[in-house]
DNA sequence: TAAATTTTTTAGATTTGCCTAAATTTATAT
DNA sequence: ATATAAATTTAGGCAAATCTAAAAAATTTA
């Protein structure tokens, strides 16, 4: 099926904020879209006589699992195009979101997927956001401070909030940097400080201060 | 000024059917974007109001000079991404016309001309039609069997029409092949055979008949 | 040149996507 | 439990791009 870049829209400004509440309002997709709500209400209508979303009068939206698959395949063209425009035109990453908000509505398959394999079928976009797979697959990004990380959950180090020499030093006797993918083993309740293990190293423990200015991000995806 | 899609449409195809009929007719215009003359002649009276082109009732249209200029860079946009689908994606010539037909209404101006760098700049299009620079800029090329070529014209060899191996054993021996740039220096009229010269080779001549069989392209771009 | 034919325009509708203003429903705060 | 406020939908319209059918103009033919 093919539909409107309005449609096309619409349906992904849902899958997002889906990934926060369960269930979309109107006033949040007008925002979302820069448009108003009676125009939202007129475009869900539709929307659900084409059966890509469940939409009670009231009672907000959420997609179906086609309007799913549909939203995803238009992430997964935006955020290819993304990574094309950085590595391959020499765009700034903060220049080519507007510019894949277009890309994005191609409608060729045959594009994307030779697009795809051209940029080295690339993990994540340029803002380091997951690309969904030719099947619509995408991992599920959990970003949270290490502190908040579960347990025996494999995670990368993504920033470091505290840039003082103190915390670098400390940073690099421990032999973590961004992109150091550890996983927590241990957490002790007396002061809140953590065992964790660095792939290939020694257990070491970290204060809980320590912790609480890495940020790691890790795949969370629902296991079916 | 930013056109519709569907403005940028009429606006292309105005200037192709001007190249070869002076003046562009309803009828014409309505065959080439397959839709019906009636829905012609209502775009034609909102072109006009925006100055892309002269219309008169009953009389036919013309691009105005901005009309050009608009078509231009919509002809380049087409271009430079047929260029980057064959030669970076690996598409076929034959599959890439339908694609460039939506990326061409893409309307980021950087992105255009990043594409023509990352592609070097390329002259044609797959299908061997000129690039207009950024200027919009595009050479007339024409096209003619070396026959008509008309004296002294620098011109490509772009196909042979005749594949028997006599033919190709004789231009084999005279150091002809595609690509080859040659002009006539010469036209004898008792036999028709032609003096043409390969640029750093020395001059030979070449029966009507063979010249008959070879194609030529060159730049007829009137000076000004 | 008058008739027949073709081309083009006009008239009147339709679809899509959007808007404002008003009505209705739901949620929140006394 | 009201009353007030907020969210949402309905009603009525508008602009873009298209269509069909009918009228008008231009061209061709006999
Ligand atoms: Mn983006
Ligand atoms: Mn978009
Ligand atoms: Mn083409
Ligand atoms: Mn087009």
């Amino acid at each position: 099926m093919k539909y409107s870049s309005s449609k096309e829209n619409y349906v992904k400004a849902i899958f997002h904020i889906q990934q926060e509440e369960e269930v979309v309002s109107t006033n949040a997709l007008a925002k979302a879209l820069s448009t108003k709500p009676a125009s939202v209400t007129d475009m869900l209508k539709k929307l659900k006589a084409q059966k890509l979303l469940q939409y009670q009068p009231y009672k907000g939206v959420k997609l179906t699992a086609e309007g799913k698959k549909v939203a995803l395949q238009i992430i997964r063209k935006h955020r290819l195009w993304e990574h094309f425009l950085v590595e391959k035109l020499g765009f700034g990453w903060e220049e080519v979101h507007e510019i894949a908000e277009e890309l994005e509505h191609i409608s060729s398959r045959k594009l994307i997927d030779r697009l795809d394999d051209f940029l080295g079928n690339p993990k994540t976009d340029p803002h380091g956001d997951p690309i969904p797979d030719a099947h619509g697959r995408m991992p599920v990004i959990h970003q949270t401070s290490l502190l908040d990380l579960p347990l025996h959950q494999p995670a990368d180090i993504i920033s470091v909030s505290n840039q003082s020499t103190a915390m670098l030093d400390l940073l690099s006797h421990n032999k973590i940097k961004i992109g150091t993918r550890l996983e927590v083993t241990r957490k002790f309740d007396f002061d809140r400080s953590l065992e964790i293990r660095i792939s290939g190293h020694p257990f070491i423990t970290i204060s809980e201060q320590l912790a609480a200015n890495l940020f790691v991000a890790y795949d969370a995806t629902p296991k079916t």
